[in-house]
DNA sequence: GTCTATACAGGGATAGAC
DNA sequence: GTCTATCCCTGTATAGAC
């Protein structure tokens, strides 16, 4: 899993796409958006009952029966049940980028600090692993669309910061940037799988800091 | 996904689970072990059926249609539709490392070498991705065990190779073996699952072989 | 716009024929 | 041991009530 950056064009992408038109000003109030309130009473009662019985033994209809409604009524709101996990991680995203400012790290230990935050969290880990091979299957075009928006975004935020870092003289000027912010974000989200799998055998934090002998930083 | 690397480790743990056996000499010939033929012939109409409809549009229920069984026949010789995947991997990396002498090349070579066959098969890139975070959820012991072996017999194989080269001087002595099998295996998995997401812009080559600067090897 | 009813195909589980 | 029949619970799709 990724940390928790503002992924500004993923968001505004993935809007775009569940509602179908683009959030252009001069339609910006009014209630151009279909029920976004209703919307988060089933994200919220979503998470309170994935927290207890989990995402695996959740069910829509087993959701639905706790709102009170049938499960064809969650489906008017969510085209998918993916598109449903899709806001579940959206919401716990946006929780933790609330949470205070981000101190301005450079690229690895900043996913180090998101991949020590997971620690407590594995199951919102196997939620974002799961949306992305999801998105790998042609069945899935809504998550797709999401899930690549939100690499790209990653990606273009860290090649920012590394070329920034060329400039500075800390990262060596022959490193591709771009090849070196897929690099990092791949070797977070598959460490992470690979500690889900295996808590004991794999330390993320401990294997991502081998990247900082390619992208050195000032703090570390 | 990984390289071919001849996973004994992971092979013997899973026959041993589906099984339910060791594989103990004494009684290592006989009839030990139910219909391997018929099991072989399943999984080879799997892999055609795959190949002409796709993983996704091919059910248990098609796929008994087309050998002229019933989908229950089918969980006679496979427990789910995950083993049978797993199986089908299974032939296909078998096919792989037969098919001539693997030369000696480094852990990052290796990885390379791995990914760029792959890019000729993106359906078995993402079979294996799903197989990986199926593992990942509880409903699926049989997927996670395989899964979780096939990571360690891998990480195992590259940590001895990186000892190795740090005997001989070529990699840092401050480098955690482990760690660096660990992120070198993330590294390519993230890597190819970002590159089929988006082609066009992901690299996998060109970001792996960054970790050279980590891990360097005599023929780079 | 909001929602129910209903049908369909999928994986999984069980009972039982032979 | 091999396999069919059948049922359950999913997610998904469609029709239609209000």
């Amino acid at each position: 899993m990724s940390p928790d950056a503002s992924t500004t064009a993923a968001d505004r992408a993935y809007d775009e796409l569940v509602t179908g038109q683009q959030d252009q000003p001069g339609r910006a109030r009014g209630p151009y958006r279909k029920s976004s309130e209703r919307r988060r009473q089933i994200i919220a009662s979503a998470i309170s009952l994935f927290a207890t019985r989990g995402v695996d033994g959740s069910s829509l209809r087993t959701l639905g029966e706790a709102i009170g409604v049938s499960h064809s009524a969650l489906r008017h709101y969510f085209a998918s049940r993916d598109e449903l996990l899709v806001e579940v991680y959206r919401a716990h995203e946006h929780t933790i980028s609330d949470g205070g400012a981000q101190p301005p790290l450079g690229p690895v230990s900043t996913m180090i600090a998101g991949a020590r935050r997971n620690r407590s969290i594995p199951g919102l880990v196997r939620l974002y692993a799961t949306l992305t091979t999801d998105a790998l299957q042609e069945q899935h075009p809504a998550t797709r669309t999401y899930v690549r928006e939100r690499f790209r975004s990653l990606r273009a935020q860290l090649e920012g910061q590394i070329r920034e870092a060329q400039r500075q003289g800390t990262v060596a000027e022959e490193i591709d940037a771009a090849d070196a912010a897929a690099l990092v974000i791949a070797a977070s989200d598959g460490l992470q799988i690979q500690w889900l799998l295996d808590p004991e055998e794999v330390d993320v934090g401990s294997a991502l800091s081998l990247l900082a002998r390619i992208l050195p930083e000032q703090g570390a």
